[in-house]
DNA sequence: AGTGCAACCGACCGATCGGTCGGTCACCAT
DNA sequence: ATGGTGACCGACCGATCGGTCGGTTGCACT
């Protein structure tokens, strides 16, 4: 089964090299892709691939794009489903953690995405699409952050930089690769060491955020 | 004044190297430079990297090492300092702050370095030197959590989970380029801001740590 | 005066880079 | 049958890559 998100298991030439690109990219970054190294991969001359992306620069925008708005649409749909704050916010953790899990390529490219797509080579799409979809996700949050602290279920927090804070104990441990492997001892994506990081954060946050009674 | 760590304003060439080449790598990563362009940031012929640094890889080794030795240096020596776990834990994260937001490359790098040093091209001298340097920091804030907690300072927590928490709070931000500008609204790096950041990330651990009496 | 050496350079190398071009092939509509 | 088209390919291009080589300075030491 291919690394995709959902079920729709496409075979067609795009999807494969949508796939290999992505690993690829998360792996070692745009610069050190080459695109004979990705067509080989993919079982395709690497002329072909110009058939299916105008350049290297809109393949990595696709690739980053395809990632950004699959997660902000799951997430979108978590953050809307009904409860206070507090129920929203840990189930909004929940299904980021499950998407970043379930999809392991995701979180290094999100992360790359987030703190390198300044200065790639400049034939770049204006932006890549889909960040504006994590900008709506990280404004929609940080609302929910407000409304807690309205209601007096979350001690006062500056919700901007709790976002960042918010970001950073989520996708970094699961973009860290080998380090983070190094310190936990363990394979930080095998279900009980998820589970674990899930209760974790949890508590991290019932404790840290959450306003006692 | 160069980006360097302390007050050694020497101007040898290797360390208006070291300088240059740090600042690239961080911006783009190693892939991305080339070394004609950092030769000519410099101000000397591209030959003559070759008489300070073997070849590119052991550059960046270079590079990198000096800047996690740099790190561990003057935390380890935070950490021994004296003080119960709470306020040593505290300082420690004072000064990492302080150590990022003085040199603000640091935090790219070495996330980089965290995250990406696996596969990079086959040449690079065993591990980096400072790798081990780092992991040695990470075993003496663990012991700090443990000591927290075996003197009832600190609610149980996983410790292993914990130190990846606190890494991705403290240095993604720091690394999170126009997207932390962007979340934030401001430039992270300012004296303001920094503060900021540091008391929300003091009032998430005396909460969220640190035990209710 | 002469020797050695660190620092530096321009010219060059093979390899690889992203990207182009002309063409083949299978399939589908008319 | 025939024209069109989407998918694909090998050969090739200029540019750039990391790295080498031979040589020239200028300073230190004797």
């Amino acid at each position: 089964m291919p690394a995709s998100t959902a079920a729709s298991a496409e075979h067609t030439s795009r999807d494969k090299i949508l796939d290999a690109a992505e690993a690829l990219f998360a792996k070692r970054g745009y610069a050190a892709v080459g695109l004979r190294e990705l067509a080989e991969l993919v079982g395709l001359g690497k002329s072909s691939l110009f058939h299916h992306f105008r350049n290297k620069a809109q393949l990595y925008a696709a690739v980053t794009a395809r990632i950004l708005v699959s997660i902000e649409a799951r997430l979108v749909r978590s953050l809307a489903t009904g409860g206070d704050p507090v129920v929203r916010l840990e189930r909004w953790l929940d299904d980021l953690i499950d998407l970043l899990t379930e999809n392991p390529t995701y979180a290094r490219v999100l992360l790359r995405s987030l703190f390198e797509d300044d200065d790639l080579p400049g034939d770049l799409p204006e932006e890549i699409e889909g960040h504006r979809a994590i900008a709506d996700m990280m404004a929609a949050v940080g609302g929910l952050l407000r409304e807690g602290m309205g209601a007096g279920l979350f001690r006062a927090v500056h919700v901007n930089h709790f976002l960042l804070t918010l970001v950073g104990i989520i996708v970094f441990p699961f973009a860290s690769g080998e380090f983070g492997a190094e310190v936990l001892g363990k394979d930080l994506f095998d279900a009980t060491e998820v589970r674990r990081r899930k209760r974790e954060v949890r508590a991290l946050l019932r404790s840290g955020l959450v306003a006692s009674r």
